[in-house]
DNA sequence: TTTCTAAATGCAAGCGCTTACATATTATTT
DNA sequence: AAATAATATGTAAGCGCTTGCATTTAGAAA
């Protein structure tokens, strides 16, 4: 028995001798038909080598088990780590995840997201919560639930699942702080769109301010996620007079770039100047010397996402912020500020 | 005016006071329909908020505008580059992207595809060819187009985008050779589901068989593509009798675990051993010493790759398979070897 | 004007599936 | 064995959209 087209729940039917109700029923509330009934309609299945069509099944029950990302990019390692562990989770839940990219534009961004919702996605996860309110009126009158990763803010509003940004940057600037630098750079990535950029720069900027330094132009600078524009940039900024000690970088990719760039000036790190990372991909502890950064919690980030907002689709509930810890992991890229050249 | 359901075709149709075969052709086929009437229907929609229904479309028309891709895994950069590329092209072209991973398992692999298919995917874009005829017959039984990245056969039955993995391993062989090596390791990636991996391992097996020596274990080993087990095994590796001078590595990530296993042994990369890449990611350009790899066009088979499934799904006509060059990178960690101690 | 042609629109039948409800079957109790 | 309850299956009405065909309308030609 040959058809020209793919099998349908009706052919299925028919060969089992069944009505469409039966086979549909087979398939998602198998426990609701006999045994013997069954039996027969998963070989009929079997044999015919029927696939549900997706679109009849969204289209009737109004549930697509999908879920939908739009993450910035996936050509840096950045969201790799924690999209594969949501992804896992989803999976291992029968949810697939739609993953679609914005390129750190909020634009495309607001255009991923329709075209996800209009895919019938049960949830969206975003990343950070940097965009145009439209978007979230958007999300909540369709009523689609979601989750914003990668940030944190003490808002009722939106359900959050990440880290506080600003802290994290606080916190490993104030340890280089009390490292004995004076000198500083930071060369964060493209702070448009992206409130996890800002509110780095904003900690690193705060904890300076509270020692009595200003952190601006040119030794602030903003460049995009890459290795070659950390290089580049690092280039830059320690050409200049006064050459930081210790410079911050928006992400270890940069900071990785920035690697390459001292040994392109022969400038030794940690001696002749420290590099501090963000996020601790793996990456960081690829590159020599190792860098130390503060480490995100990629995966447990995904899993809890992952959980969340299977929840809030399922249920229909709103979903309970989750706020994350990051930490400080010292390598070998931060040192000490030695003053005038004197070994300790 | 509100609804408390997503507005439908239906309702822009009453919205803007025509039939909803008007509102479709305007959404489809836009110069079918009188400027005026268009205008109306135009803002309607925006009125309205109206998104089409996902499911009703691939219901109807039998199309989705979607490609899907199986990949084995997005936690590494290997395929992140192509895939990038791959969904920028698509998107350009108002076709969206599924992505699925495998975890390098047929079974998953399979798995995958059937859920694709059954989202009515126009196209499937996979890697290699290491997989059941059975997935194949599915494919084509269900008259689904498909191209197969990374990889490259003479073999007209399929449509191939890519290079040929055997072939590269022989060249940077032959080169490795050709600067003195005598004694080889090979780390390659688990070659069970995974034809590139083999072919490159073959390659080298080749090469060096030709010049008289059999690569076998333990100085050949099959670890994942990590850097920790990159690490791990080089460790192994570089601590056995009779201590390669040159190590093949199945890509990049491994290879770079390898220097910090290198660091760990307090071996100097070239000098004590050579260290051998495969892919060219960012990453092989990171570490120190840089990486000598072979370079894959990861951008250029995601743009081919993107041209020609969109062209078979569209024109419904069979594939050209496309090979790709690779080429050689030499940077530092690739040494020539030097017979007792000597300095050149 | 009227007539004819071409362009624009409407009508209505599905696409493959789910599900409330009706009906038939089986099991349980009397 | 009949009456009742519980379980299994079937019937049929949509879900939101596209599209072939019929109908209307606008524009060109007479």
């Amino acid at each position: 028995m040959t058809l020209k087209h793919a099998p349908t729940l009706d052919d299925v039917a028919k060969h089992a001798n069944v009505s469409t109700a039966t086979v549909s029923r087979c398939i998602n509330t198998p426990d609701q038909v006999r045994q013997l009934t069954r039996k027969r309609v998963e070989a009929a299945i079997a044999e015919l080598g029927y696939t549900p069509h997706f679109g009849g099944m969204a289209l009737a029950s109004n549930r697509t088990n999908t879920i939908g990302a739009v993450i910035p990019t996936m050509e840096n390692a950045i969201f790799a780590r924690g999209l594969q562990v949501l992804q896992e989770e989803l999976s291992a839940a029968g949810v697939t995840l739609l993953v679609a990219t914005s390129q750190y534009d909020s634009e495309q961004e607001a255009h991923q997201i329709q075209a996800l919702v209009s895919r019938g996605v049960d949830g969206i996860v975003l990343i950070g919560d940097a965009r145009s309110e439209s978007v979230y009126d958007f999300l909540k009158g369709r009523n689609i639930p979601f989750v914003l990763m990668w940030t944190h803010k003490n808002d009722p509003q939106h359900c959050y699942v990440g880290f506080d940004n600003k802290l994290a940057a606080e916190s490993i600037a104030k340890h280089v702080v009390s490292l004995g630098h004076k000198r500083f750079g930071m060369i964060s990535g493209i702070t448009a769109d992206n409130d996890r950029a800002r509110a780095r720069v904003q900690g690193v900027k705060d904890v300076l301010k509270q020692n009595g330094i200003i952190l601006q132009a040119p030794y602030l600078m903003e460049v995009p996620y890459s290795l070659e524009d950390g290089k580049e940039a690092t280039l830059e900024l320690l050409t200049l007079p006064n050459r930081p000690t210790a410079v911050f970088f928006g992400n270890d990719v940069q900071a990785a770039g920035a690697l390459q760039a001292t040994r392109h000036l022969k400038l030794k790190v940690p001696d002749d100047v420290s590099i501090i990372g963000f996020d601790d991909i793996d990456l960081a502890s690829a590159v020599e010397p190792p860098l130390t950064t503060v480490h995100v919690p990629h995966r447990r980030m995904g899993r809890e996402a992952a959980r969340i907002i299977m929840r809030m689709a399922r249920e229909k509930v709103p979903g309970q912020s989750v706020i994350l810890k990051t930490d400080i992991v010292e390598r070998r890229s931060l040192g000490k500020f030695l003053p005038q050249d004197g070994k300790q």
